[in-house]
DNA sequence: CCCTGATTCGC
DNA sequence: GCGAATCAGG
């Protein structure tokens, strides 16, 4: 297969809405992810905000730092060396639906952003907790002793009867849930918004 | 081990 | 230009 007009669009199209490039590449058939890597390289569309490229970004910057940049280093007052970072949401895990970029190095945001589709990732989508139920049913009820680092550690049952066991299901990315579980593990926000009494 | 993108380098 | 191999990270 080689990169015609129309499945460098295609290719573009995806890689905008934030496809993974195994994605693309399934969907185009015929070439691997990494084809699909290296052409959207070639095609200078990169950049995307994910987390390894992101991190990724840091070491590529180390490594190759020839851009005449300032870093900017705003420290008028060497009273205190580090910066106490103010973070409210300390108790909600809270992961963003939406990574926003660390720091656009060079302006290099293209104006229309294309976001992937967020329906409402706020509260807790009933839709989810569905998913749950349906999750358990073909949980692959695992004892403690059997879970392992993919395996969702989501706890069904009763832990003092012998209906208790753990999802099991395959988790992707460190997280420690399968996908249906992270759902509800991680709430950004209470239902509850003010205590008023 | 599953996945992600990034980079290299022979073709 | 292409992409497999490799690298680096979650």
């Amino acid at each position: 297969m080689s990169w015609t007009d129309e499945r460098v669009e295609l290719l573009k199209k995806m890689w905008g809405e934030g496809q993974s490039a195994s994605q693309i590449a399934k969907e185009l058939g015929g070439v691997t992810r990494n084809a699909v890597i290296g052409k959207v390289h070639r095609l200078g569309l990169s950049n995307r905000a994910t987390s390894a490229s992101a991190a990724d970004a840091s070491k590529t910057e180390a490594k190759a730092k020839a851009a005449p940049k300032k870093e900017a280093a705003p420290k008028p007052k060497p009273k205190e060396a580090a910066a106490p970072a103010p973070e409210p949401a300390a108790a909600a895990p809270a992961p963003a639906p939406r990574p926003a970029v660390s720091s656009a190095r060079k302006a290099i945001i293209p104006a229309g952003q294309p976001l992937p589709p967020q329906p409402s990732a706020n509260e807790i989508s009933p839709e989810a907790l569905a998913k749950v139920n349906e999750v358990e049913k073909k949980s692959k009820k695992l004892g403690l002793l059997e879970l392992t680092e993919r395996t969702c550690k989501w706890p069904v049952g009763d832990p003092a009867t012998e209906d208790f066991w753990f999802c099991g299901l395959p988790v992707q990315a460190g997280k420690p849930y399968c996908e249906a579980h992270v759902g509800v593990a991680f709430q950004p926000m209470s239902s509850r918004r003010d205590r008023r009494r």
